[in-house]
DNA sequence: CCCACTCGGCTTGCATCCATTTTTCGGCGA
DNA sequence: TCGCCGAAAAATGGATGCAAGCCGAGTGGG
């Protein structure tokens, strides 16, 4: 056994997992969004795999992919060090996350081959309306269901290439829709923006429905921008930024 | 030593390099894209251990770093397979690369500060007229300049989520600019695939210049369909396709 | 007093070794 | 002849040992 002493469980999730580099690839993870290594910093693989639990091995493997994942970058002489993210990276990705769902939303509507394939992509709006407007306890539900909603759209659009480059950007969690914690229930604003994200939701159905799919561009484009309105709001609390997933990576 | 007997020196590129693992990623890419393992076929450590020369440690890494790019995908129980593209898969890479040089080439004209940063590209479109149409002989310094112009459009637009998403779609060689190699003075269409393509660079220079985003957008998205038209061309010939790197890994 | 050189610790890269799991292949029975 | 079963072979996942390179501190010389 490695690391026999100061083995700690670092995270209460993903304790047990399928295999030791999940395990890692989720611990080193949620260790760098919640911003236990400054940007910049060098991660060195010894101290990690005793922080973890397990051999050098995972971690290298773990590292790898968290660097092409984009929270690491390679570093010159070797290993890895954490990556500083910038404002306008954060603005730019949400941008580009709105080009791309709004491809989606496009494709989807160009490539319905019948209205019966549009059901799961209903029944996931109807399942976020039973939730209604998130509070602090329906929060995970709501960006789970949120979550479900856009993986529909993207199904619909039968784009592999599309999906890979959607999955790949929303791995980096402030561009992600993961942001939208920001406006757990702080913000009087928040309820107005409920309100036109779902209704946003609903014209992309519409639209996708009807086979408009320049229509459905535009709205699933303009509806990314929910997340940079969520996301202005909290900008001038560093408290609150930081308190997000990869807020402390960006660098004011 | 490992495989002393049968190591064998696989590619005559990149047979010194900085690196184990960066000498595995070339040799092992480079046959995959040769088409020497069928696409589904999985790919075991062991003998490209021996094959290439190195112990199993770098192959994992190659092989995970292979798996991010989008040649390989993880198998269920462990390990990798080659991937399988389908021409939809080529068609729509094409598309999204078209949508991802589009929005670059827009922002390229928004965030122009001054027109001296123009120069490079100028001189980068300079350099390609300097080749001239190009020859089988002049072919890869014509693809080069080729991808020049393009990374300076990128760089102009100064957006380093762009610049991620376009490198990992680039990669994936089908898609690529990469794929023009089919037009290797093949086709008697090549010659006017060419001037077209060449004035499109020219349209895109003078949509920046003059800050006209939604233009030099147009005209870069227009100008990724050139790879498509090219790939329609060799399409009917199979050997020709299977000539392509990454052509053997298109089921037909 | 400052610069350069050297020495030591630390880190990574790589190879090898071990255990567990999967796959395959041959044989047996229905 | 087909299908099931079991054991051997081989695959991956993981751990560790070792050597080479980098980084920094300390020291000696100019």
């Amino acid at each position: 056994m490695v690391g026999e002493s100061e083995t700690v469980s670092f995270s209460n999730v993903a304790s047990e997992a399928d295999s030791q580099i999940a395990r890692t690839l989720l611990c080193v993870r949620e260790m760098i969004l919640k911003g236990e290594f400054s940007p910049g910093e060098r991660l060195s693989e010894a101290p990690l795999a005793s922080r973890v639990g397990v051999s050098r091995t995972p971690i290298r493997l773990a590292l790898e992919r968290l660097a092409h994942e984009g929270l690491l970058e390679p570093y010159p002489t070797g290993g890895f060090i954490v990556r500083k993210f910038t404002l306008n990276d954060v603005w730019d990705g949400i941008e580009l996350r709105g080009l791309l769902e709004g491809a989606a939303a496009r494709l989807a509507a160009e490539r319905l081959a019948d209205d019966s394939q549009l059901t799961t992509l209903r029944n996931a709006q109807l399942d976020m309306d039973a939730v209604g407007e998130p509070t602090s306890e329906t929060f995970p539900a709501y960006l789970d269901l949120n979550d479900r909603f856009h993986a529909e759209v993207l199904r619909l659009a039968k784009s592999e290439m599309l999906k890979q480059a959607l999955d790949r950007l929303l791995s980096l969690p402030l561009a992600s829709r993961q942001a939208l914690v920001s406006l757990q229930s702080r913000f009087p604003e928040a309820s107005e923006i409920f309100v036109v994200g779902r209704d946003q939701h609903l014209r992309i159905i519409e639209a996708i429905a009807r086979r408009q799919g320049g229509r459905a561009e535009s709205i699933a484009r303009e509806h990314a921008q929910i997340t940079r309105r969520a996301l202005e709001f909290v900008m001038s609390r560093a408290d609150v930024l930081s308190s997000l997933p990869g807020g402390p990576l960006v660098q004011v």
